[in-house]
DNA sequence: AACAAGAATGATAATGATTCTCAAAGATAG
DNA sequence: CTATCTTTGAGAATCATTATCATTCTTGTT
């Protein structure tokens, strides 16, 4: 619970060590990104950032999403279909499975796939600077 | 070298099939597609296109594309940074290195990674529809 | 060859997500 | 308290893509 909180210092740290200011409406929205567990867009975290502070215009959503981005501390997904989706940055990278019919977001994390990849990239004279894996999927029929 | 044949009269059969002409400007894009060994977006089609046939609009190019897609003889790839880029689809399924440097794109196949892929998704329940893995490279320095 | 019925075309408008612009409001240092 | 610098919201601008629509092509049929 007190998750939030440490999520919410992290990233007014990295606000200020970008050198911009903690604002009002910038609070809001790093309430709303460290309450969040799924993964929502700019327009769904607008939403949920005017419930705290009615003054936050999409825009500045936008221009905060883009400085913690920028920092690390906010991962920017552009998942199939639709626009950029965002999470806090926690602790242990991690991939996505996609849900095709829902839309939901589960996280998995895999060494090995991990480590094959930078033997691939190795072979091929390259290093890895960042990847995306995204599994596009649908919950088994429990049938047969 | 026939490849571009076979590439051509494959796209030509997925036109047919999805039961929309095969005219001349198409033609101009079906040979540009089959021409093409890189990942062009949709704009270097359309200049590509216009060399041979000069009367292909955009929007025919984006039309076709479209048609080309949903028939599975044609891939629209969202790498990071730009519009979609598009590829013949080939015989075997593939991956992507990009250079984040120069742009290039490389491809590569690890059944390995494939078969984890499936296993992780069972075990949470799902199965695997589609997926994509993007590894976003840098040459490996020399040096050393 | 002439024709009617549908399909395809190019130009351009519309869309949706995101970024930019800019005047006004807010914060900060002295 | 003031001069300066930052941030803000609203709306314009942008970019890739799709939709609209009047006109041009095809195609099959006489």
């Amino acid at each position: 619970m007190g998750e939030d909180i440490e999520k919410t210092e992290k990233m007014t740290a990295a606000l200020k060590k970008a050198g911009i200011r903690v604002t009002r409406q910038r609070i809001a929205l790093l309430a709303v990104l460290a309450d969040a567990d799924d993964h929502p867009d700019a327009e769904e975290l607008h939403q949920r950032a005017k419930v705290l502070e009615p003054s936050v215009s999409l825009a500045t959503v936008y221009r905060t999403l883009s400085v913690l981005e920028h920092e690390g501390v906010v991962h920017r997904h552009a998942f199939e279909g639709g626009g950029a989706r965002f999470e806090t940055t926690h602790e242990a990278h991690h991939d996505h499975i996609l849900d095709v019919d829902t839309g939901e977001v589960v996280e998995f994390q895999s060494d090995k796939i991990e480590q094959l990849q930078e033997e691939i990239a190795r072979e091929l004279g390259y290093e890895v600077v960042h990847h995306r894996l995204e599994l596009y999927c649908r919950k088994k029929t429990k049938k047969r």
